[in-house]
DNA sequence: TTACATTAAATGCCATTGCATGAAACTCCA
DNA sequence: TGGAGTTTCATGCAATGGCATTTAATGTAA
């Protein structure tokens, strides 16, 4: 039990280093970045604000954040929504899903270094 | 692989969260202070703060926070180290020991919580 | 000894996060 | 209709963290 939270503890702060580092430097994005924008390639249609804030382990409020600066950078793009003018959704726009084609296989490459299944190179 | 993936991130997640509040309502502790104070515990002796380090899952200078406000609440001392003074040692102090007794059955128990093993009520 | 490189810890700065709150839209019931 | 309560998202604020840098001490070589 307590040997598991070691194990989460410490994988978990080796791979969001690496991601942090990796998705940083190569493709101008951060974890929770690639984490939202990957939810949203995956969903494939319009997606309210608050569905997403289910999938993904942030507050609303930094999610809130977080797809503002998707948004900023174009790769996502917010909208209200007609039948409840409270809610937003986000769609993701063609600059969003080449970014996110393009950063994939290092979230991958990345996750097989640290899980060590895979020994593939970065 | 993606899935371990998934799993870290869900499980630190919940855990943190828990861990944050029933550490923080309880015994006026965060996470990274309980993780240090429970490392220097278990060392039991005189720690340098680079040891320290090693392990535990937080950067130099976020560790030199940590244990600066340690010391502020009175439960670690720091002091130069005779031999090399650019080191530092870090101790617990009696109130941290106390601090620390209290707090660990509560870490527990929302580890317990969360990995399930035990169904133990916090 | 002096000058340069290295090491340990602290600190300035900025980014991200969560909580609490605010603002706008919606629901429901009298 | 209208007013209270709820829901959705955005924002103010403070805490925490990492990177880069600074300061001080040590090691090394001329």
């Amino acid at each position: 039990m307590v040997g598991t939270w070691q194990y989460v503890l410490s994988t978990h702060a080796k791979a969001m280093c690496a991601l942090e580092r990796a998705l940083g430097e190569r493709h101008g994005l951060g974890p929770s970045e690639f984490e939202v924008l990957d939810r949203i390639v995956r969903h494939d249609r319009q997606l309210r604000l608050q569905e997403l804030c289910d999938g993904v382990h942030l507050s609303q409020s930094a999610l809130s954040r977080v797809v503002a600066r998707l948004e900023k950078a174009g790769l996502v793009v917010r909208h209200v929504c007609d039948s409840d003018r409270r809610g937003v959704f986000v769609s993701i726009t063609d600059a969003g899903r080449v970014r996110h084609h393009e950063a994939l296989p290092t979230q991958r490459a990345v996750l097989a270094e640290v899980f060590g299944d895979t020994p593939a190179r970065i």
